[in-house]
DNA sequence: CAAAGTTTTCAAAAAAAAATGAAATTAGCA
DNA sequence: TGCTAATTTCATTTTTTTTTGAAAACTTTG
């Protein structure tokens, strides 16, 4: 499955292009694979981050040589996390695809969208945790609650701290 | 796949307790899956996290039903993580395992085992991307020189900021 | 409003990840 | 040291996730 050939350039340029191109999906394939997302994701924005000019869907699918289906997932995905933009090309009514490339904002995103919803359903857990407690104290129960409100102390701390870690990053 | 009697106890406070550890395990299937790990690993350490004695392997096995060697390969990661000790039983001379539930000290252990590693060789892979850069200046150097530099400047608050944060969780 | 181009959806196939179970290894004890 | 219990390893099976591809659903425009 070769690349085939960007839009602009000469021969030497396509070569040097793709090598650029090939580091990069390769790099987010990685990287998005540590948060979780499939390989297509990672290909997908790792081919747009080098794109100087948007792509429109096809173009991605036969540069990387993935079907349109998984195309299509990947961009809903990537749209879902504010990672891609669409752009609007006069005469032309594909959607033209552009990586959005300041990580803080994508970061900021994912943890909204991927992090803080586990935090809220990991409360409810702990509050039925705290229902399946028993009244009648037995020899046990000091060390239940201990255990309890760690969790409780952990799930705080995610919530007031993931958020803010956005804006911690000073690129 | 019934959990066997915990070891202590009689018919009520063994259904409580079973109550809690499905709460935890569950918890802590999730948590896990968050950060990639496998059920099994999830269901391990939530039984151990509200198991007041150290259990042995063949305890875990038989109280979640998995294999020996889930188990065995289970115990291993989080061995690894340092998410659980082994505790010395005289007379017995099986390992016994116990829950660290210092998550201060847990997640300090996940990003140095599971995340600085990546990142390092994230930089190897932008290294690769300066060297794919064309010495012969294209009209699109520039844009792929911000690029380049912007990555840069990610893995580099990535490698600073990971490590501070679990000195940040305040419990 | 029909026709062509574009995108989405989704059942089926393929690939990847995890669990199993039994053989091999290791470690404690008599 | 030899025996046995405990643990690890790993080829195979099962389960889960991802990709594919083609049909359905939109959308624009002639």
């Amino acid at each position: 499955m070769p690349p085939i050939s960007p839009t602009s350039g000469n021969d030497l340029e396509l070569k040097t292009d793709n090598q650029l191109e090939i580091e990069s999906i390769d790099f987010f394939v990685r990287m998005m694979s540590m948060l979780g997302m499939p390989r297509s994701v990672g290909e997908i924005y790792g081919l747009l981050y080098f794109s100087k000019i948007p792509l429109p869907m096809d173009q991605i699918v036969s540069r990387l040589g993935i079907s349109l289906g998984s195309a299509s997932q990947g961009l809903k995905t990537l749209r879902a996390l504010k990672a891609v933009r669409t752009n609007y090309v006069p005469g032309d009514r594909r959607d033209h695809y552009q990586a959005e490339t300041e990580f803080r904002r994508l970061f900021a995103n994912f943890i909204k969208e991927e992090i803080m919803p586990h935090m809220e359903s990991a409360r409810d857990r702990i509050d039925r945790m705290e229902n399946s407690l028993p009244k009648s104290d037995d020899e046990n129960e000091e060390f239940y609650k201990i255990r309890i409100e760690k969790l409780k102390r952990l799930t705080r701390a995610g919530s007031r701290l993931l958020p803010a870690l956005a804006g911690l990053l000073k690129f």
